[in-house]
DNA sequence: ACCTGAACACCGTTCAAGT
DNA sequence: ACCTGAACACCGTTCAAGT
């Protein structure tokens, strides 16, 4: 890629960044081009879809969540590794408002830009579930795509939170609920 | 109000159902005015706002929830009156996707159309918690807020789910979570 | 190779003009 | 009283024209 490409590729994940935070993942494309200094037209050269511009601000997080996935599914036990895979994908999903329905809709979706990322995410969590239901530490009528869906609305409400202890403290609510 | 008006007010309101159960609570008012045949300012003058569009679809179940609420707290115990409760608000939630966030954001924002209405709910539903928790059936740590936002967000999964079964099974495990 | 302005079809809001 | 077309400032998509 071309010096000037690279460049102006990084402003708009920058920009990116910063407005989605703002002003949650629904936010105009155009806002995003003008923080970035850059044409509209640009911007969707270099991410063709809304979803392109979400999957790489989220690849660093995603990654590293299935790498502590792995690192979990030997070191810990089941119960404190699923719980701490839950917790992770959480905050994964806190960077903006409205990522976890756009994450639960990309899963379904095979066309959208976020769909393998989310597939990934959805087998690394089955995993550590699965090790969790042998240890008895979760209900066994659950599967990974329950289980996605689930962590996605225990996001969703973190999310609505209005103060950091209230969000906190449905978050522990949720988790201990569903780790019975 | 002039019969014209009422008829064009009648249809709209049929009109967005439609709409907004196929499309989600963020559907295009213009589409809304046209399938209404009905323009768009004529709608606009009817409902000044999305929200006030949306409360007026959602009052009749908001009431009658409002009402079971009464009743329930008089005529079953505790554990199930809160249970009932928690179901009937799902299935108004679930009338179109997106509802649910649009009621959360609502409570927060006392100039919204919806605000008042989600007020009465979240109050019919935090007088069923204290006497829950009485019982000994809910975890004392929650107020009304918090039942408001976890209820959204066993609302919002539930809507997740793709085949009716996947739905009905995803509540009920959310439901027996909460009500341990 | 890479960037961009402009055209396009949409959106919600507002209001002067109609009956 | 009530309705509506039109103007406005926005949106995401597309593409011919530029360097």
């Amino acid at each position: 890629m071309r010096a000037d490409a690279r460049d102006n590729r990084d402003r708009v994940l920058e920009a990116a960044s910063d407005v989605f935070a703002t002003e949650g993942a629904n936010a105009s494309l155009r806002l995003v081009a003008r923080e970035a200094d850059v044409g509209l037209a640009t911007l969707l050269r270099h991410f063709p879809s809304r979803d392109a511009l979400l999957e790489a601000l989220l690849r660093t997080g995603f990654s590293r969540l299935a790498a502590r996935g792995d690192e979990l599914r030997v070191a810990q036990d089941p119960r404190a590794a699923l719980l701490t895979w839950l917790r992770d994908f959480v905050e994964c999903a806190d960077t903006s408002r409205g990522v976890v329905a756009a994450m639960t809709a990309a899963i379904e979706d095979p066309q959208s830009a976020l769909h393998a990322a989310c597939v990934e995410m959805r087998t690394s969590g089955a995993d550590l579930l699965v090790r969790a239901q042998e240890a008895g530490a979760v209900r066994r009528d659950l599967d990974g795509n329950d289980l996605f869906l689930l962590a996605g609305g225990i996001a969703w409400t973190y999310g609505q939170g209005r103060t950091t202890p209230q969000r906190a403290h449905l978050l522990d609510v949720q988790l201990e609920a569903l780790l019975s």
